[in-house]
DNA sequence: GCCGTTTTCGGCCCGACTGTTTTCAGTCG
């Protein structure tokens, strides 16, 4: 019974409350309840065999749910939860999740044509008989349809950031091509640097309100992508793309600029907090500005929609009500967080030494347009049989080809020698004691047996860990998104391991990884473990990915002084 | 069901779009 299940589990009570007509704040209860347990980092388990009092210190967790997370970690189940799931048929919560409806309609079609699945619910349409219930009609029926169709064709599936920028900014290029548009920006998850998005939100502006609004709505509904258009209306639309991916267009006067990306970058959590603390100090805030009755006292940009209530501004990764609320109102003032043009060098590469591309020159000139200072040429060792992985003989063939090209590019670059080595089962390293005294960077992951348990697992890794030539634990959690789960191990105890070892903890910034995960990086901070943020790039294009990581590192609060290779070169110690 | 430097009870963010109505409930973000 993991964080994950409890959190489902409080998800699915909400969603029946829901259906069965509760109360709403109680509904919403359990919602944000198992919203907070899924990002919150450390394991639940823990804390109810330790310090089960801890509990309602998890925000959103009281009395009651704290009981909950006791019952379910010591038994496997809740008598509550049970209860509820026999209260109504289990197909109903599928349906929940066929866009158009919610828990009244379901509620509704249930009760009236004993609608319990959504091959049901399907069939029920496709026979005209949802038409005759009281407020549905025959368009009502027809999106049902549809929304099934869609349901069936498209994964719920969420997609990774770099394939949502990318959509993004064609959208947006599509959009400029509109004389109406006046400033266009991406908001939502993807400007607070989520490792997975669910949905784009595009936030345009337009100089003279209304006519102006019309224009740009019509043009952003013919896109060219467009299957199908959700939602079109004054001020804002929803499409569908024919990838399935919903994105969300938002039209607002210039004025409202800031609010209206304060009110877009969300998340939802931040925005109900920041709003109701406005509220406590007799202020409104909307998508529109900050009000004091009807007068409107901030709009213009985001910051003076923080001031307005009160607040430093804070940048959108953190805003996520996971603390940045109380820090900003106790300190007054938020830390200077690590950006891209902080980062000095790349600790993390690979070339056509193993299963790279291109050749370790080609990596260099594309690290020297990037800026950097330095990086790290990290193939793979051997036992990665895949990825043509070197054996000593080929590392020091590598080594002398590097110093060739140090020679080379002297003044411009210089290219550390490093290798990505595999841990192997027993937490030993793939490469001999002689080879990775030689090396400048030796990074430790795992590739094999990513499913040992979580016991196994956490004395391997810090077997590595302990490893004297260890200097950089790469993609931690092993997970790939959509693909692969992490690896299960005690993470806390690896941090410890990390920060008594002087090993540093990786940001693989590639958009598959995102790894170290978010939630654990703001805990490495506190644990005083040093991070690396690494493209583990294959190819010259890839050095873009470091913008994710960066990303991630400040959704995980990091300043520039946590980051290793924010660093020149004479003062990078690893 | 949670929460508190206005409250331990009485609040709980705010607004847009759709379809079915003729003033609004339901859904969504």
């Amino acid at each position: 019974m993991d964080n994950k299940l409890i959190a489902g589990i409080f998800e699915e009570m909400g969603d029946i409350l829901d259906i069965q007509g509760a109360d709403s704040f109680r509904i919403n209860a359990y919602r944000k309840a198992s919203l907070n347990i899924l990002n919150f980092p450390r394991d639940l388990r823990d804390i109810v065999d330790k310090s089960p009092n801890e509990l309602p210190k998890i925000p959103g967790i009281g009395q009651h749910l704290k009981e909950k997370i006791v019952e379910l970690v010591q038994t496997g189940h809740c008598k509550e939860h049970d209860k509820l799931k026999k209260s109504i048929p289990a197909g109903l919560l599928e349906m929940l999740r066929i866009r158009t409806l919610g828990p009244k309609k379901v509620k509704l079609l249930y009760s009236k044509l004993h609608i319990k699945s959504i091959k049901e619910l399907k069939k029920a349409a496709e026979a005209q008989k949802i038409r005759e219930l009281d407020g549905m009609g025959e368009k009502s029926e027809s999106e049902i349809l549809k929304a099934i169709d869609e349901h069936s064709k498209f994964s719920t599936e969420r997609v990774l950031i770099s394939e949502a920028k990318m959509e993004a900014i064609r959208i947006i290029a599509y959009m400029k091509k509109c004389k109406e548009v006046a400033r266009i920006e991406y908001a939502g998850s993807l400007r607070r640097y989520k490792d997975t998005i669910g949905d784009i939100d595009i936030l345009v502006t337009v100089k003279d309100s209304k006519k102006s609004r019309m224009i740009v709505i019509d043009h952003f509904a013919v896109y060219d992508d467009v299957l199908n258009v959700i939602a079109k209306g004054d001020t804002k639309s929803t499409i569908m793309l024919s990838s399935g991916m919903h994105v969300d267009l938002r039209v607002i006067d210039d004025d409202s600029f800031g609010a209206a990306m304060h009110y877009f970058t969300g998340n939802k959590q931040h925005n109900i907090r920041l709003r109701d603390i406005a509220k406590r100090k007799g202020l409104k805030v909307s998508e529109y500005g900050v009000f004091k009755g009807r007068k409107l006292i901030a709009c213009k940009s985001e910051e003076d929609v923080f001031k307005a209530v009160g607040f430093p501004y804070i940048i959108p990764e953190i805003r996520r009500n996971e603390g940045e609320i109380e820090y900003a109102l106790k300190h007054k003032k938020m830390p200077k967080f690590v950006e891209l043009s902080d980062i000095q060098g790349d600790l993390h590469s690979h070339s056509n030494y193993s299963d790279g591309k291109n050749s370790i020159g080609e990596m260099a000139e594309a690290m020297i347009a990037k800026g950097y200072k330095y990086f790290a040429m990290t193939d793979h060792s051997s036992i990665v049989g895949v990825t043509g992985g070197m054996g000593s003989k080929d590392i020091r063939r590598q080594w002398k080809e590097i110093d060739k090209l140090n020679k080379k590019y002297k003044r411009k670059i210089r290219i550390l020698k490093g290798s990505e080595v595999d841990i192997l089962k027993d937490g030993g390293l793939d490469f001999k004691d002689e080879i990775l005294k030689e090396l400048d960077v030796v990074i430790i992951a795992v590739h094999m047996y990513q499913r040992l348990g979580a016991g196994a697992q956490t004395k391997r890794l810090i077997a590595a860990i302990e490893n004297p030539y260890s200097n950089i634990l790469g993609h931690p959690s092993g997970r790939l998104l959509n693909k692969r789960p992490p690896m299960e191990y005690d993470v806390e105890k690896v941090i410890d391991a990390c920060v008594a070892n002087n090993v540093a903890l990786e940001i693989n910034s590639s958009p598959l990884r995102l790894d170290l995960v978010d939630k654990y990086v703001r805990i490495a901070k506190d644990k005083g473990a040093k991070i690396v943020i690494n493209t583990d790039a294959h190819s010259p294009s890839q050095l873009d990915f470091m913008e994710y990581g960066v990303g991630i590192a400040r959704r995980g609060w990091l300043s520039e002084k946590d980051v290793l290779n924010t660093q020149p070169l004479s003062k990078l110690k690893l």
